[in-house]
DNA sequence: ATATTTCATGTAAATGTTATCATTCAAAAC
DNA sequence: GTTTTGAATGATAACATTTACATGAAATAT
């Protein structure tokens, strides 16, 4: 049977008031009695229950963390970023995966709530209208993760992936490049839709402009890189550049063209996008943008536990500076 | 304020006993009034709170998961595991980074206990004693994953790393090596000494003995595999073949290999461990053996889950299979 | 000596559920 | 017409805490 408060209380001879005050560090409490009363609770072996005491005080010091895929490395740095914060304010994570898919977002938010968690990061690659309504109108505080809300007031912290796209691409038509083809995300999203942006307004200013034929779509992983370079290379069009949305993808798409006798980045030039630690480590050394996913977490969850703790309701959005690193592949 | 089941009670008109048969979905309601309470929940927005249901049932539905570190791929593939099973079986994940660090797994392991999961997986790359001892006196269920339990007899999920490490000497062997380098985890650790065991029984059955000096202890990442390579180029020894202990290690040290002009495999063949998916997309692809971590994570979490509901308290272990998979490498 | 303050402790209500037991009421059985 | 059954519902005691309030004793002030 497992030891309750009040089993310690009879062991120290007390109520059970004065153990919770010693459990709870409350002071008030005789220096003897106190003696006493951790003597009880060690020989006991008493260890407080969480549950009863969050139902009592309302709150669980429980952040739910919801996040399409906890193996991808795309989100991975940022639910480390979570929990090393979490860790400091001595809050508790559940994790929820939702895959990219709104009815296991909706479900992993009922459960988060139900769950009573303090606080909710949101980490998607989108935010769907309805999506949106349903976080402003939950009772935990949220905080979006790497998630733009175009149109509401939730907070957020994010990258301009616009503007990194942007410099990605000035960077590219300084060296020369004028024949850009672009790799792009086959389910849209938010990312995808800002460096599409970023690139074309990139190439607009140079006088320049971006065949519709070779924005490619594709799986934003290595097989999706692979089988993208392996379109573009079919269609035969004159290309200097490849830009992806992702190192992984980057890696793929190298692959694919030197097995074809493509030359990267003599013959054509290969851009990856969030910073991997593998793309230093490859040949050639991937060009790519990096991005804090750490921090993003980091920030968001600070950001969420103030919120919880504080009732400073106000929106906050919390913009991250991002980096060229240009190496090889361009 | 929150709304609760006594307001969802008032307008439907019904007792408390009544919402809550309906939200448990406990036959013997009327349908009728099934339904009148139905409307009731979806007009106050009702979200029963899992906290006090919790107390009251004694149970959480939710299993802790004791990591070391979610953002390093050798455990992220496990979690995963976790979590998927625990979705299909409708529980939670806490997630808690233990980082190695033996401290920050009595915190941990005792956070999670506080907060009343059902069960624990515990997943690191060693088991002292003393924290052996203190699982077995856990109050939840415990399942190891990817972690043996060598004295005693906590449940376990894990993979035969000396027999793997066992065959894959064998192959090279047969390949024609003969002088083998060692890269070692420089914090040892339970795979780390089975890796070594398996290695040496290969070399000693086929008359073969392994220099000491070559065994390399180092860091299990890129960087640490480069490191260790160079310092095995700088001893000048005669050497056909360095195993290391994962594929990360392996890519820097072919890395640092090829940088100082030794080919791989022609001068010098390496081997991985524990399959990664970049591993067949780097020149020259990694030879390896693919450890399914995935289904560690899921068989553990199943086990654990299953320990929770039936009183199965009978402690088993489970080996999974594991696959050398040789690509350029070696 | 009495009144007042301060400190240490105890009592008990409250947190939001579930589940046991009791109650009601209608229909069926006698 | 009375008794029995059984289905539907309600009252309420847990579950393990915290905390506002009450109490009592000792110390201080009047």
């Amino acid at each position: 049977m497992k030891v309750k408060i009040v089993d310690v209380a009879k062991e120290a001879n007390v109520s059970v008031a004065t153990v919770s005050r010693v459990v709870n560090n409350i002071p008030l409490v005789n220096e003897e009695t106190k003696e006493r009363v951790l003597e009880a609770i060690k020989k006991t072996g008493y260890k407080p229950n969480a549950i009863a005491r969050s139902l009592k005080i309302q709150r669980t010091n429980t952040l739910g963390i919801m996040i399409p895929d906890i193996s991808n490395p795309l989100y991975t740095e940022m639910a480390r970023g979570v929990e090393d914060i979490c860790g400091i304010y001595n809050y508790n994570i559940i994790l929820s995966n939702t895959d990219f898919s709104p009815d296991k977002e909706k479900e992993s938010l009922d459960v988060l709530i139900e769950k009573q968690c303090d606080g909710i990061i949101y980490i998607g690659k989108d935010l769907t209208d309805e999506f949106q309504e349903i976080l402003k109108n939950a009772p935990s505080e949220i905080v979006l993760g790497n998630v733009m809300d175009e149109r509401g007031d939730l907070s957020s912290v994010l990258i301009d992936n616009e503007s990194a796209a942007y410099d990605l691409a000035k960077r590219a038509i300084e060296k020369g490049h004028k024949n850009f083809a672009l790799f792009t995300d086959r389910d849209g999203g938010f990312t995808s839709d800002k460096i599409l942006k970023g690139v074309k307004k990139a190439l607009n200013e140079a006088d320049l402009s971006l065949d519709e034929e070779l924005i490619i779509p594709g799986n934003i992983n290595v097989k999706g890189g692979y089988a993208m370079m392996n379109k573009l290379l079919d269609s035969g069009k004159d290309v200097d550049i490849a830009m992806t949305m992702n190192d992984q993808v980057a890696l793929g798409a190298i692959r694919a063209a030197e097995e074809r006798g493509v030359k990267v980045p003599d013959d054509l030039a290969v851009t990856g996008f969030n910073d991997y630690w593998l793309s230093e480590w490859v040949n050639p050394e991937i060009t790519t943008v990096k991005l804090p996913m750490y921090d993003i977490g980091a920030i968001a969850a600070r950001m969420l536990i103030k919120m919880c703790e504080a009732d400073e309701k106000e929106s906050k959005t919390i913009t991250c500076p991002y980096e060229i690193v240009e190496r090889q592949s361009m």
